[in-house]
DNA sequence: TCGATAGTTCTACTATCGTTGAAATATCGA
DNA sequence: TCGATATTTCAACGATAGTAGAACTATCGA
C-alpha cells in the first residue's frame, strides 16, 4: 500500500459521520446493512449518507451489493487490514513500542480467554 | 478513546505531508528529529511544517522537547497505539477478520524470525 | 403500467484547510 | 549586547470538503 492510498483511506475515516458509519458496518459483520438503515441509525439524510458511502467505498473500506430495492453495505476487512498494516509498517527497526501493544489489542480482542 | 478524539487523530494523519512526517518520526525512534531536519527531509518551508507539527502534536501523535536552539519532535507510541486500538475495537463480536491479520502484521513485524 | 419505495446524482452555498510571506520569539556564540 | 540560527505566530488567499434541496434512476407490488 502506497502513501497516497493510505491518505485516502485515513481521510475517509477522518470524519465523525463516516467513522460512525464504518464502525456500524464493522459491527454489522459480513451480512452488512442497507443504506436506509444506516442513515436512520446515524441520523443522516439519504443523499448526505450516500456521498459518505461513496467516499468510503472509493477508499476501499466498504463493499456494496444490491438486494432488491436496497443496497447493502459492509465493511471491507481487507481494506482495513491493509491500512493498519501500513500504519505499523515503520515500527520495525527494532522498536516494538507501537506494534507490541497493538498485538496485545488484537489478541485480547479476538481471544478473550 | 472517544470517537471525536479518533477523528482528530485520523484527520492529523490524513494528509500527505503530515503522514510522511509521522512516518519519518516513527523511523527516527525515541531520540526524534529537530524540526529543521524534518523540513529538509520532507521538503517543506519551516512555517508550513510548523503548522503541521502543531496539528500532529495537538492530536497527541507526536511529542516535542527543546534542545538548545532546536525543537526535537518524536512519535508518540502511546498516541498511535490508542488510535490503532480504537480502530480494531469493534471487530470483537466473534469476528477476527480484521484483528487476526493485524496480529499477524504486528507479530511478523516485531519478531522477524 | 403506475405509484411507492430505496438510493443516487447534480448544483450551489458555506465553512474549513493548506500554503505563503512577513513579522515575532527564543537561543547561542562572539 | 548584537547578529545569526531555529522555529513559531499571524494575516490573507485560493482550494477543497460537507451539507442541503431538487431531480433522477432502479426496483417492486398491485
Amino acid at each position: 500500500m502506497l502513501l497516497p492510498d493510505a491518505v485516502e483511506r485515513l481521510s475517509a475515516l477522518a470524519h465523525g459521520h463516516r467513522l460512525a458509519v464504518f464502525r456500524l458496518l464493522v459491527c454489522a459483520g459480513a451480512e452488512g446493512m442497507p443504506a436506509g438503515e444506516i442513515a436512520r441509525e446515524i441520523g443522516l439524510r439519504p443523499n448526505t449518507l450516500s456521498s459518505h458511502l461513496t467516499i468510503l467505498s472509493h477508499a476501499g473500506l466498504i463493499n456494496s451489493r444490491r438486494e432488491s430495492r436496497s443496497i447493502i453495505y459492509s465493511a471491507s476487512y481487507d481494506g482495513m487490514s491493509d491500512l493498519l498494516g501500513f500504519l505499523v509498517e515503520d515500527c520495525c527497526a527494532g522498536r516494538p513500542e507501537i506494534c507490541a501493544p497493538l498485538a496485545d489489542v488484537a489478541q485480547s480482542c479476538c481471544d478473550p480467554q
